[in-house]
DNA sequence: GAACACATAATTGTATACAATACAAGAAGA
DNA sequence: TCTTCTTGTATTGTATACAATTATGTGTTC
């Protein structure tokens, strides 16, 4: 992890939050990777504060779930476990298609103009080879219609989901199935404008069912690859 | 504020997490109410630590939405709005009837001993003249039922949710409907013994539309009770 | 060469000191 | 008397210092 990695141009006024955020986007945009170490002192270097502001921000961020605090032994970035990740797809599949129904019902013009928008850059930055910055940008459309269904409490709730499915798929994601979603957010959008409940209700779900198993969450021999395996390649 | 309205009997040892656990509990319990300042000095002398220590509870519980932090201003115990307050079961009335199905597949015998005990316990409370514990333990009953579930992320949602609820409840609670549940728990444990999913997702849902209508949700002159009004008592 | 013990370094946990901000009371002026 | 300013006090925000714990590396023994 180098300074160029976490520090966007933030050269003065770093506060807690802005520190939690910017390692949130690091996080979302896989700069850092599930298991890295967030040592006090390093970020305290970084972003030119003293540690105990840099604490607060990892006790914000293991909130979310995105930083793992163990007593003693510091700060890491979350290693989702395979329970994790179903619970975390299965929690979504339960809050985002009643939410995106609500958001058809209340989406106006300049809500579907932001949506479009993001699609776009999302397009615009995978043309730029910055897969990074698409996740990111897939993320925020999910939370925007959280956001659009004027329901801040669950949009919370999806805001974190959104955020450790960004774990979730550093972790387990199949190269293989990589004909991802591509027009099922413009599909989700055309439904939002129409005020069509129930089809946006039914996209969002179906969206996130095969989110869902485009990872490859089968059982695996974790922490124990019998060492033999491991060695003989 | 005083000593004896927090301190349960804990003489050695605070650590942020038992601290912050101490001071969720008051507020379960209504011996904390809502905008009830917590001073970082005061807590740090009631439970013998510094305030680094007492500032890390806060924050925690600032996240559950427990407690409301403004910069320069301190904490003060959360005092949701009316939009908070309908939001926290709206997303109760999404999260467990489908929880409390699954809790109804997954049900063992020892877990309806527990919830049964649960139930008593708040009965004994309740005889005893002890509502704030008896609404401590109606909202234990609910996490139990997500925890059977097995469901964390979800369970842990319904947490805060529960959690909040009880800020809502001393805020907006009106006595005249004090018929309140009493058999609905009894009602819904049996729902979970029988492995029926219908019902306990049925009855799930009516109890949590029940406890949202006992509570005086209406628009009112928050804020500004004119001066006028205020002043002429 | 492997396993252990010990010393040393690095890192986190907690307390304290100082700086910055907000709040309250009182003084000065209109 | 009311307003406004000033000053003092209390409280929070941040940095630093020290204590406790963990990680590392070296030598020793088998």
């Amino acid at each position: 992890m180098t300074r160029t990695t976490l520090l966007p141009a933030m050269q003065n006024a770093a506060t807690s939050d802005t520190i939690a955020q910017a390692l949130s986007l690091a996080i979302h945009e896989h700069r850092i990777t599930p298991g890295t170490k967030l040592g006090e002192d390093e970020l305290a270097e970084i972003y030119g504060v003293s540690r105990t502001v840099v604490r607060a921000s990892l006790q914000s961020l293991s909130h979310l779930k995105l930083v793992d605090i163990r007593r003693n032994k510091g700060a890491r970035v979350a290693s989702p476990s395979l329970t994790e990740a179903h619970e975390v797809f299965e929690a979504r599949e339960l809050l985002e298609p009643r939410t995106a129904r609500s958001a058809a019902k209340l989406a106006t013009p300049s809500d579907i103009a932001l949506l479009e928008r993001h699609i776009n850059e999302e397009h615009a930055a995978l043309d730029t080879a910055d897969p990074g910055r698409a996740l990111y940008l897939s993320g925020l459309f999910h939370t925007e219609i959280a956001r659009i269904a004027n329901q801040g409490t669950i949009a919370g709730f999806i805001e974190t989901l959104v955020a450790r499915s960004s774990l979730i798929i550093a972790l387990y994601w199949r190269r293989e199935s990589a004909l991802c979603e591509k027009h099922a957010h413009h599909a989700l959008v055309r439904a939002l404008a129409d005020h069509d409940e129930e089809q946006a209700e039914a996209l969002m779900r179906s969206h996130l069912v095969d989110l869902h198993s485009a990872l490859d969450l089968r059982e695996r021999n974790s922490r124990a690859p019998s060492l033999k395996e491991a060695l003989s390649q």
